[in-house]
DNA sequence: CCGTTCCTTTGACTAGAGTCAAAGAACCAT
DNA sequence: ATGGTTCTTTGACTCTAGTCAAAGGAACGG
């Protein structure tokens, strides 16, 4: 890919230091008060995946990247402190359960409350064009680095991580599609492998957060199927990153023509195509959930 | 002023989460590899502000705001590590001067590429239109932060800080204007009090990084002089924020309309008054330096 | 020249953050 | 049931980061 310009690295690093000087203004952490960093993380953390039956402490392990016995011990002074209980999970008695107490819950709100008052103290210096600009200029920072920080890579189609999201595509598409979706119209894992075609799944700090597959159709000609991005990493400009890969992928192949189909619910999906340089073709197959056709020349 | 949004509020500290969260990646300092993050902050500090003749513990100590003991241990074990260089001060002999030696200075450069090279790599995974809209957006959002940060506050005439300012005013002024500035066109302390009129000055962390005075003209006039902003704090807004001051300090004793001069050489304050509502009069004084004359009409 | 202030060094602490290893209880596959 | 694995707890450490106070040398003001 082209070079990137030392003007706009100047810039990067300029933004770090600006803001690792910031931090301790921003970063709602600080705002723990005498309570230390690490337990002022951990009981955040525990706030925001607690669920019905609270979170096991595995779970918040490998969430925050602790030590077995840091963990233990911090939980144990939260627990001293009446923020939180400690129960034995229910499946598995191996595992220990957190759930925030009462006053827990009423020390993340307020928390919350100052962390938010904060921020509205800093937009308040502003006037209203300003604090939108702000606003929006920290949008697509958070975006566009959110984007920058995910790696879309090869798996083989057993992969459960390949799986896993042809499982959550299907869930969207079941939803979507006023008469459902049937799992079986997902490609098999042999259709993507080897010279048949290739799966890529998009990762965001290890987690799938996307998917797309390439299939051959024809001598040069390849179809792309299951373009999907995970609901937490819509808007990012995935979708694209995805398509663009699969494209070299098939280019790498000598395949010059990409095909795919698409359904009619799907309006962002057909405009993003168009967008992407695809234009709507007649009819090359039959197939159920099938309104649009789209076909791009590849080149280079 | 206008109240914050909620959603404003929400979406700044969703920033600050994700960039708390990704800091790691970011921060220059946790490039100190297997150094300390506080030696590695000293060494920067050092490498920065070091001129000529080093740079006084005194100085670094205030700079980063470190305990007297704290430092001279820091120092100790970075001039251990053959980083640094200490000596006597040459003008007081209480001080220590510290400077970088050859190693010191090349563990410096060498930080500062590895750092370049992250930015590249993250940078480098975006294309060239994201890449753009990135850096545009980092830049965004450091100026409207940098621009949040500031305060402006009333301060007497006579105040160092009031002082400095005009100082270094009347400093950029002898080198734009084509005939040089004589300081005694400044306005003098009594001008700039009580009834009189006022002065602000514009502090960023402290530092004083503009001002501007309002004075009385005639009986529900006043005149804004001397508005100016450091080099550093320019083109964030802040002439424009230091207008606004001035021009609620005004309605606040009763004046509705105030007028300013200004030189020839200054066409950016001249678009900037525009801008802010400024409409061009005739000269309503002779002043020395004045060429163009504006006036505003205040209201509520 | 004398007392005060300033700057640095040193010693003696404290608290937070995190690592490592041992051990016990529970689970799982065979 | 049994051996291996997983999860948590506990004890014993280490390393940073930072505070506080005492002390000594140098500068400064009168």
């Amino acid at each position: 890919m082209e070079p990137v310009s030392p003007e706009q690295v100047a810039d990067f690093r300029r933004f770090n230091r600006c803001l690792t000087r910031r931090i301790g203004a921003l970063d709602d952490h600080y705002l723990g008060q005498d309570r230390p960093l690490g337990e002022a993380r951990l009981l955040f953390e525990i706030a925001e995946r607690e669920g019905p039956d609270g979170v096991s402490l595995r779970e918040l392990r490998s969430r925050l990247g602790l030590d077995a016995g840091y963990l233990s011990r911090m939980t144990k002074t939260l627990r001293a402190q009446g923020l939180v209980r400690l129960s034995v999970h229910t499946q598995d008695s191996r595992l220990r359960t957190v759930r925030l107490t009462r006053a827990g819950r009423a020390e993340v709100t307020e928390q919350n409350r100052r962390a938010d008052s904060l921020a509205a103290g800093v937009l308040g210096r502003l006037d209203p064009g300003g604090r939108a600009r702000l606003t929006e200029a920290m949008a697509t920072t958070r975006r566009l680095l959110r984007l920058a920080a995910i790696t879309v890579e090869r798996v083989d189609g057993h992969h459960p991580d390949a799986r896993a999201c042809l499982d959550a595509y299907a869930d969207d598409l079941d939803v979507r599609f006023p008469e459902g979706f049937d799992r079986t119209d997902l490609v098999g894992a042999e259709e993507v492998s080897g010279a048949a075609g290739a799966f890529f799944v998009a990762y965001e700090e290890g987690r799938p957060v996307g998917c797309g597959a390439l299939l051959r159709q024809a001598a040069g000609t390849g179809e792309i199927r299951h373009v999907w991005v995970h609901a937490d990493a819509r808007r990012l400009g995935l979708a694209r990153r995805v398509l663009d890969t699969l494209e070299t992928e098939a280019l790498r192949r000598g395949w010059t023509v990409v095909r795919l189909d698409t359904h009619a619910a799907l309006t962002e999906a057909r405009a993003m195509y168009r967008s992407a340089g695809y234009t709507e073709i007649p009819a090359y197959d039959d197939h159920v959930y099938a309104d649009h056709w789209f076909e791009k020349r590849l080149s280079r």
